[in-house]
DNA sequence: TTGAAAGCGCTAACAT
DNA sequence: ATGTTAGCGCTTTCAA
């Protein structure tokens, strides 16, 4: 068995009390208590039942993390470069991560409120918000600490960090502009993300400046994923007046859309230029290459994780809205446009 | 304030026990007490603090999941859909998932020591078992609940899932044989991973059927992403007798590679083909499209949770080892070699 | 500087 | 069919 505070109690032959409050390094514990404690403690390899002390104290140093899964084959590197980013900065403070997983749904408010209710977790981080996102209504609803990744339109006082992705299609737009480009399509998910929305602004007032109107039939919707991408894709490239680009609204997407394009014999970069958006790791090596706007996901996970311990544990944040500075990332996707 | 047992208790004017007793439909209660103390329960609310009856039940009703992390770019899919497949499982069994990150070293079995002390988890999921394992021989030796994805040499009896891979490769070698190439070369990631070892090992086997050798120098070593891909098979293709076929290890390498090879202007499928494995959705995406080994990610990690469970429940498992038997995806990065 | 005692919310053995 | 009581392992008044 574990020892538990008793044991090194009875070894010392001091009271649990003394015990516990060397453990905890009380200045009301003579030095030589602390260290013999401390001693024994070590040598039985006493560690805390966390489930006891956190009953106690009334907390669970537990941050969750609900994955908003779409189907079998929940694949997103996008998540797996989140989740490990909240959890390397949550064991920094030692904190634990719980993890469930639920698809978006009427299902997921109950799955947030037994977690709340249950006592699991002291606070949530809430990944892709949506515009009327039934989430961050029911934690706010209920005074329930959270920390979003992804701004909520209507609710301008959340804490969240967002990358400023409205900036970062402006420059999507005046680079591809600046390449030639005029007829340009977009790729994009559901307009349910806020994600989604914000994009499709910066992409459209950064079109606008140059006096391209984005017209919204160009606007096609499918899933975030490869498959999605690809399918849009070669709705546009049958068109009969196909674009000169294609702008995703993340990486995944445009890799499916290069693809298409490569199935239909054409030359991305030349015939299309295709972008992308979030700079996961194999944007680099598609080919040709993605030009993509980087999204540090992986500091996002820290930040967005740091902040929500500092509101659980009540220290005052000094910045409780964070929006990150995109930059492009230029690679060979993209080029100027074949008359 | 969430209401507890004692509230429910108050409110029907019985004891506590006799509410806790109703909640769990114990048959010494009079169907009306149940009655009265459910619907009592329901309008208020109420939901059970899993920290108090957990520690009261000794047990935590939670699985352990720690991510083995390499670097701050952690964008693995695989991983994403084993954690979605683990989920999906516990949430049906009413289980939580605990995950935590901690790069493969010195400090892995500490964060393992940690949380089986802590009393956090019943059982963990080991994933990309090593070939020798500190994770398992530890689990093993304090005799602590895991299920493996993954087998490990030399410890026949622990309980695992695994793909048979090297049938895997076997499948592989007949048909890049097959196809007419007779010069393969392997992108391999450390040996350290049982499952580089098993396909290795299956790819020699499969090739040596045919009569031929897959020398050492023809194994190059590389990480686990498409990075490693590339370099590895820039490698390959500068040497004066470059292979005609290059097997990787997992897709990610595979795309790595294919990239390396179109950026040295030579056409996948005709003068180098490229196979992956694990079949990611990304896969069918790349261009062209990766020929490459299934293996159900989603699935396996449901298998392994609900054994898991089982485990700790005490449920006698029917079978504690499976070995599922993979199949080939043939798609257009191979292709007969040129003469 | 230390210890006794209460109690976090729950379950279960033992009464009645 | 229901209640009394003890206790899971820990922290924290309060008293000495």
């Amino acid at each position: 068995m574990t020892p538990s505070i008793r044991d090194i109690a009875e070894r010392v032959g001091k009271s649990i009390t003394t015990v516990s409050r060397a453990l905890h390094d009380y200045d009301d514990v003579s030095p030589e208590t602390k260290e013999l404690v401390r001693k024994a403690a070590e040598e039985m390899g006493y560690i805390a039942n966390r489930q006891a002390q956190l009953l106690r104290q009334k907390t669970t140093d537990t941050i969750g993390f609900i994955l908003p899964t779409f189907g079998p084959r929940f694949s997103d590197p996008f998540f797996s470069e989140f989740l490990a980013g909240i959890g390397n900065k949550a064991s920094d403070y030692g904190y634990d991560m719980l993890v469930s997983t639920c698809p978006p749904g009427d299902k997921e408010i109950k799955t947030y409120q037994y977690e709340v209710q249950s006592n699991r977790v002291d606070g949530f981080i809430i990944v892709r918000t949506r515009v009327d996102d039934a989430r961050i209504k029911y934690l706010n609803s209920i005074d329930f600490p959270f920390v979003a990744f992804g701004r909520v339109p209507g609710m301008e006082d959340i804490p969240f960090v967002d990358e400023n992705s409205e900036l970062g299609m402006q420059l999507i737009a005046d680079y591809l502009i600046g390449l030639g480009h005029r007829h340009i399509a977009c790729i994009a998910p559901s307009m349910e993300y806020t994600f989604a929305v914000h994009r499709i602004a910066g992409l459209k007032s950064g079109l606008r400046s140059h006096g391209i109107q984005l017209k919204e039939n160009e606007i096609l919707t499918g899933d975030l994923t490869e498959k999605g991408g690809y399918e849009r894709a070669m709705e546009l490239i049958r068109q009969k007046e196909r674009p000169t680009a294609i702008v995703a609204l993340n990486d995944l997407m445009a890799m499916g859309a290069i693809s298409a394009i490569q199935d239909s014999g054409l030359t991305v970069g030349k015939d299309i230029s295709v972008t992308g958006f979030d700079n996961i790791p194999s944007a680099a090596y598609t080919h040709p290459p993605l030009t993509t706007v980087s999204q540090p996901i992986f500091q996002i996970g820290g930040m967005v994780c740091e902040m929500l311990i500092q509101m659980v544990k009540h220290i005052p944040l000094e910045n409780r809205q964070i929006l990150l500075k995109p930059s492009l990332i230029e690679r060979l996707s993209t080029g100027a446009p074949i008359k």
